[in-house]
Order: structure tokens, then C-alpha cells, then sequence
DNA sequence: CGTGAAAAGCACCCGAC
DNA sequence: GTCGGGTGCTTTTCACG
């Protein structure tokens, strides 16, 4: 009824090529991955079973839909009694600009990635952030992102690839 | 041949469902948007053309995968001339533990998100990474997240959905 | 934009090897 | 694990209103 969680190298590298493009048939993943379809697809149902590979989703391109202001919030929160950080986790989570929320070891207690049509959005969401928490805030600090040099949703799964040697030197 | 930019509401809602869940055929998508199949497949295909749609992927559990530490490192790189920044720049988007690099405004040059199975793999990578960069780095902070309290792909397209009222107030 | 429908491809599920 | 095959859903493409 249970599957035990053993992932073999295969399964990883079905993990890689389906992490990154989700558009190929069962047929060409299995060509990739050096397996024929039924096998391929058995591991995938069992990959979906047993929640590793969570779900399918599309990427959107974030500058072509007015969203180009990604910050980053820390945050050292007043009140840490778990009722007021319960508070604090549920009312930040509810915000749909608030893609990711890290709780923190050290200096900061949260960080939070928050994207933004603008600067002056970012503005009214701050001001509403404190006041929808009700939890009184130590420190917030917001730093700005101005370029996105590297994003990927891609976790290193594979033997990390041995670094080839440049040819051109 | 090519098409402008505009996106109107439906799209946004059709946008909206893609990147919370690609495992769905295309006359569910339309009956949730209000649209029948043809019209609403021809809306994806546009928003794909349009590379508003950039990729469908899979996400994965990292817990599962043996990649429970997330890290955040800030950098302040000591040359700021365009080779040595470029240098900076592709040399650590090469490491596939580092998932985002945002180059930032203000206190900070950059923020990198990094992923690894244990702590003591964050030691060898930090190593690694100051080597390899081969740019003098004047700051070099680490910052440790404990628990992921929210994390999603999705962005906030959705003209803000209106706060409800709780019930229960 | 809608409907209806046809063609092709693929996911999904066999059983035999 | 492989192969071949079969069924039904879906995507993709029509024609038409």
C-alpha cells in the first residue's frame, strides 16, 4: 500500500528533465532517461504518489505582466509567543504579493519575497502588512531587487554535474 | 505576425489557473474562465506565443530529496568593473545549488538563494563559490532559513482579491 | 465569441517475454 | 526491465454560425 521512499538515479534524472520542461510525452522523457514508456511511466506515478514531485504549474514572465519590483523584506518580529507568531504567519501568508516566506535563524526572524507592479505598490503593501499583522514588527528592512541574473525552480537533484573543462582555454 | 500585449481579464484568470495547476485539460480551464474549449485553447496558445507562459515544469518536494537547507547569501563584490561583475555572474550561476541571484539596491550587491542537503554542504559550497568567482568579494553574509512558512510560484495577477470579512468577527 | 466534430497523439493499462 | 497492442481522453484543427 506504501511505497518506501528509495530514489535511484534514474528517478532523478526523471526528476531533472520533468522539473524543468513538463511538455514532452511519457515516450521521449523515457528516451532521455534511457527506459521505454511503461516502466517511465510507472516511476512517474510513483514519483506523484509519493508526493515528491508535488505538482505541475505554469512560470509566467513576470516583466510582461507590469510585476517588475521584487523585494525583500526581513523582518524581527516584537511578540515572540506562539499565538502572536501564529497571527503573524497566517495574516502575511493571506497576501498574494508575498510569494515565499522563510523563517529565519540569526539576526532576522522572517524573510519574505514580495513582487510588485512598482515601487509606490510596494509602498501601500508595507503599510498594510504592518497594520494587517497586529503583531508589533522590531525591525522591517526592505531591500529591492533591480535584476533577476539567475531564477530557477530547478533543485539540484543530479550528482552535481562535474564543472566541464572550458575548451576555449 | 506578431501580436501586442494585451491581456484582459479572462486571460489573467486563465493565467491564474496555469500556474497553480497545469494537470488539467483545457475544456476544465475553459469552464472555469467562462469560456468553452476552442476559444479558450486559442487564448493559451497566445499566451504562449506571447511568451507570457514561459514553461510548465514540475515542482518538487526538496524535503524529500535530501535539500532541507535553504540559504541566503549576500554579497559585496570588491570590483565593480563590468568584466569582473560579468565574471561574478555567470561563474555563479553555474552552481546549480543556487537557485536565484538577484543583484540588489542599496546595502548589498547581490542575494543569492541557495539549496543544499545539509549544513555542512553550505561549508564546501561557500568555499567553492568564493574560489571559483575569482572576484575579489569585500562581504560575504550568510543567513539560514529554519522552516518554510509559505512558498509559491505563483504571482499575484489577480486584481488583489478583496480581503473578506471574516465570518467569525 | 459559440457549437459540433473529425484526426492525431498520447496517457493509461493490458498481457507476454 | 522490454515489446506490442488496445481503449479512451485530449489536444489540435476544422467548418460554420
Amino acid at each position: 500500500m506504501s511505497d518506501k521512499l528509495d530514489i535511484d538515479q534514474i528517478d532523478r534524472k526523471i526528476l531533472d528533465v520533468l522539473q524543468r520542461d513538463t511538455n514532452q510525452s511519457i515516450a521521449d522523457i523515457g528516451s532521455k532517461v534511457g527506459l521505454s514508456q511503461t516502466p517511465c511511466w510507472k516511476r512517474i506515478q510513483r514519483l506523484e504518489r509519493l508526493g515528491i514531485i508535488q505538482k505541475r504549474v505554469a512560470l509566467l514572465d513576470a516583466s510582461k505582466l507590469d510585476l517588475s519590483v521584487t523585494a525583500f523584506v526581513t523582518i524581527s518580529v516584537g511578540d515572540h509567543s506562539e499565538p502572536a507568531l501564529q497571527r503573524f504567519r497566517t495574516e502575511a501568508s493571506r497576501f498574494p504579493e508575498v510569494l515565499d516566506i522563510h523563517r529565519m535563524a540569526g539576526e532576522h526572524d522572517y524573510i519574505l519575497r514580495v513582487v510588485l507592479p512598482t515601487v509606490n505598490a510596494y509602498d501601500t503593501f508595507y503599510r498594510k502588512l504592518i497594520d494587517t499583522v497586529s503583531v508589533p514588527l522590531k525591525k522591517v528592512t526592505s531591500h529591492f531587487a533591480i535584476e533577476s541574473v539567475k531564477a530557477t525552480t530547478a533543485l539540484p537533484i543530479i550528482a552535481a554535474p562535474e564543472r566541464r573543462l572550458e575548451a576555449a582555454e
